[in-house]
DNA sequence: GTCTATAACTTGATAGAC
DNA sequence: GTCTATCAAGTTATAGAC
């Protein structure tokens, strides 16, 4: 994929303008100016504004529903698969910044039904996550902890990779990792 | 305060509606229907939309602010002083979820300076609870984690409160904020 | 201090030439 | 497939009557 399409270059600045303005205060001229396109022209490409938003929350949430699926496939043992999970999320923020941040912080803006159908996939992944915290409790992997408060402070406590993350940091991915999963698991006490 | 004036009305119902559905998709007239006064009747009691953004981020960042200053003040244990941290930033999501939560999700819109203002008040913020993290490290309280990592993973650890507790829910502030604070000191690891 | 009326501007999207 | 021109609707804020 070395020229991309207009279509292409459409959908990554807005995903890039998004991040940055929000949904709501990024207009179709701010994209015209970035794309290098007039705001007439994006409609041989896409249906409207909020198609580009659809596509940027569905194409996320499958990214998290298939990592999902295949950490499930991988391993039965909660804490492996709660590292994995782990690894998803930081992977993804890494992989496609603005994209995720789009993802986390403007499905709001959606209109139905992709609204309801957003937040059903939210749910379910929710649940799946939640059993996974369940089922290490059962085992006695986990402690005896508040499955949906240990769910929510896992889950929020992965949202500000994207934002710190910068290529010119010295810590790799990998490390990254290790360290979140590390304070997670083991907490900060010594 | 029995009757609320109309500048108080528009402030929390503006709170209210900047939380659903975001500073920028809200609208004048939208506050209007809430607060039953004309759009117009507004520019009697305050200045400007923004001008209601500015004071809900100005008055929670303040909030912290001053939280973190009684904190350091009550004890010199970092252990204490991260379990505090902790139940403020608990306490203040749950005593005004929409006011925190616009705090929270809509600085961006923010003009100059206030913007520029507001960073820095957090990036003075974020500084202090670090410091509470490589003091604990150094006397050994802590393990031997990435501060900047610790940081980021409990600071943002905390942001779904706000969006979770309801009052309906059987669990009480105390027991939330044990709960939250044994994750995060203990992780979930047996 | 609240109202009606409206100014001045920005928005997403379309029509139609090339 | 991109452009110019433009529409219809919505935006914040103000003027001035009461």
């Amino acid at each position: 994929m070395v020229v991309k399409t207009s279509k292409e270059r459409i959908f990554e600045e807005a995903a890039n303008l998004f991040r940055e303005k929000g949904y709501q205060a990024s207009s179709m001229r701010d994209l015209s100016d970035r794309v290098g396109l007039k705001p007439s022209s994006f409609y041989n490409h896409i249906k409207s504004k909020e198609e580009i938003l659809q596509k940027i929350c569905l194409d996320n949430a499958m990214k998290f529903v298939d990592g999902m699926k295949a950490i499930k496939k991988d391993s039965t043992d909660p804490l492996e698969q709660l590292q994995a999970v782990i690894r998803l999320h930081i992977d993804i923020a890494i992989k496609d910044r603005s994209s995720v941040t789009v993802f986390n912080d403007e499905w709001k803006h959606l209109s139905e039904p992709h609204l309801a159908n957003f937040l059903k996939m939210r749910k379910r992944y929710e649940k799946e996550f939640k059993n996974i915290i369940e089922t290490g409790i059962k085992k006695k992997v986990f402690r005896k902890v508040n499955p949906a408060i240990a769910l929510f402070t896992i889950l929020t406590s992965l949202k500000w990779i994207h934002y710190w993350h910068k290529p010119k940091r010295k810590i790799s991915v990998k490390d990254l990792e290790k360290d979140i999963i590390n304070l997670l698991v083991n907490g900060v006490s010594s």
